[in-house]
DNA sequence: ATTGTAAAGGTCAAAGAAAGTCAAAGTCAA
DNA sequence: TTGACTTTGACTTTCTTTGACCTTTACAAT
């Protein structure tokens, strides 16, 4: 079996009790026995938004990663609109997204604001190509952070 | 835990019941067993004029350091911070901008997540040249949208 | 008044402690 | 046998801790 795949599991694990784990990158690495990036290899393969997770992480003494899960069924709309965005989102389309959201009453009038300002062509104002891409990332991992606990 | 954090609590705390507190630094370093000069550190990254404090100290006998907590109102807590950052923003900065306004009662939970989000080098990932000069960007932009009409 | 000394606090750079990146090399199934 | 996925490791970036050395102030002794 694939050390990713263990590690995979591991996590998982972790997260059926609680749904916030705090790992240490190079301690979790000694313990599988890997190095040290393999762990970001898993996380951002395995603990995508897409995938219902929210990651954060701190270097430096006493740095630290923390992995976030949301509770899928809770919010299909929300899951099942992550979902469906790719890996780039024009500002058009993410515009309809917000409206939406905002007339199915699943955010609020200042979260719609939020949402679409760090999503904005202006704000980003960065070549397309990354732009885009750009814009996905940032919606998604907004809108998983918008799931109820 | 980082022992920062928990001078950084400490000082908080104490910032609760007043908003103006006297330490001595070097007591303050012996009472946590760390080096007088950790006590700056925390001060320079936790207590800035833009995260709402102001900090005077008087050296010699009887020398000290006082840190003030500067109150304002909702909207020209978000004006000031938002004047007091400039073309460019680290991650890190932009964290204690947000745990400031959390605790601050300025912003709720959820946009404090959402400002986060939008603004945290996770999503980011972008080359540093221009990470942070757009984290600047997003982080002013939300802001004003924050403020209250 | 002058000066010496102890008692504060300030500065800065080096060392330490994490995590991130990226590309090369390896694996494996179709 | 090629293309997608995984493993590895050298190098980078970020943040914290530590300590040696510096400056300012109060106070006492001349």
């Amino acid at each position: 079996m694939r050390i990713s795949d263990v590690i995979e599991e591991f996590i998982k694990e972790m997260l059926k009790t609680e749904d916030e784990l705090e790992i240490q990158r190079n301690e979790l690495a000694e313990q599988f026995n890997c190095v040290p990036s393999q762990i970001n290899y898993v996380i951002s393969t395995r603990f995508k938004p897409s995938q219902g997770y929210y990651v954060e992480s701190r270097r430096g003494g006493g740095g630290h990663i923390t992995i976030k899960k949301v509770n899928i069924t809770q919010s299909n709309y929300i899951m099942h609109l992550i979902n469906s965005i790719g890996d780039s989102l024009t500002s058009n389309e993410v515009d309809i997204f917000i409206s939406n959201l905002l007339s199915d009453d699943i955010v609020t009038k200042k979260e719609a604001k939020l949402l679409k300002v760090a999503t904005s062509d202006n704000v980003l104002s960065l070549p397309i190509e990354i732009k885009d891409s750009l814009r996905a990332r940032i919606f998604k991992n907004m809108l998983i952070n918008l799931v109820d606990e």
